[in-house]
DNA sequence: TCGATACATCGACAACGGTCGATATGAACG
DNA sequence: CGTTCATATCGACCGTTGTCGATGTATCGA
C-alpha cells in the first residue's frame, strides 16, 4: 500500500452500504479533482504519454499561466491520481495507475461489498 | 441511445487521444456532480435500493433542507445519473445504471480507443 | 372549492475555487 | 557567488456553488 494513493484508499464504492460522512467526503473529494475541464485534460495527456511530463510540457496545451498549471497538478496529486518526480529543476508527473484502478473500482455498482 | 444519458455520451474516456474543449468540459461536468459529499450519499443511497426513492425519504438521511435535495436531485438529473419519475405527488428518482456503466467506462485506462 | 402535502423555483448570502501577477525557492551553470 | 531557469507559494479578484427561507405549482382528499 502506497501512501500515495491514500486519498483513494479513504473512498468507498458508491453502491457500498451505509456510506459514512467521512467516505462521502473522501469520494467527493476524489471525484472533485476531476471536476474541472483542465484537469481532466491534464489526466488526459498523462494517459496518452508513456513517459512522465514535466509542467513546461503542460502549460502551452492547457493555455495557462504557471502558477495555474502549478495549483492544477498539486490538487491533483494531493487526491493521489498523479505521481512528482524531481528531476533536477523540473518536475515531472505521471498517471498513479493502481489509483485510477480504484477509482474505476468505485463506481463498479457490483463492487458494493468490496 | 436514450437522451437520458445525454451528458455522459458527450464524454470521451480519459485515456482518449487528444480531448477536445468540449469532450473535457462535458467530463468534467459529470464528475463535479459527484464532486459533492451529499450527491455522493444520495447515489450510494439509490445503489443500495431496489426500488426507486422519493425526495421525502432523502431529507432524513441527508439532514439538509427539501430545497437543498431538490437542487442536488436537479444536478444529477441533468448530468444523466438519475432518472426522475413522477407518481402523483411525489418524485421518485432512481439511478441510471446505463450511465454509472458508461461513467466507469471513461475512467477505463484501456478504453481509449472506445 | 378549500386546505394540506410534496416538490420546484426564486432570491439572498456565504464559502469555495479557478485564475493570474508578483514573489519566493531551489537547482544548474558560468 | 551571481545569474538564469523551472516551479511553488502568496495575495487578490471574481465567478461559481451549496445552503436555506419564502414563495410558487401541482396533486390529492375532505
Amino acid at each position: 500500500m502506497t501512501d500515495a494513493t491514500t486519498a483513494v484508499s479513504g473512498c468507498a464504492a458508491l453502491a457500498a452500504s451505509a456510506l459514512s460522512n467521512e467516505e462521502a467526503e473522501a469520494t467527493a473529494r476524489l471525484f472533485a479533482a476531476l471536476g474541472d475541464p483542465h484537469r481532466v485534460k491534464i489526466v488526459n495527456l498523462l494517459a496518452t504519454s508513456r513517459e512522465p511530463v514535466c509542467v513546461c510540457n503542460l502549460i502551452q496545451p492547457l493555455g495557462l499561466a504557471q502558477p495555474t498549471v502549478s495549483h492544477h497538478m498539486k490538487k491533483l496529486v494531493e487526491v493521489g491520481l498523479l505521481e512528482r518526480e524531481q528531476r533536477g529543476k523540473w518536475a515531472f508527473f505521471s498517471l498513479n495507475h493502481e489509483a485510477v484502478s480504484k477509482l474505476a473500482g468505485l463506481i463498479d455498482l457490483e463492487g458494493g461489498s468490496q
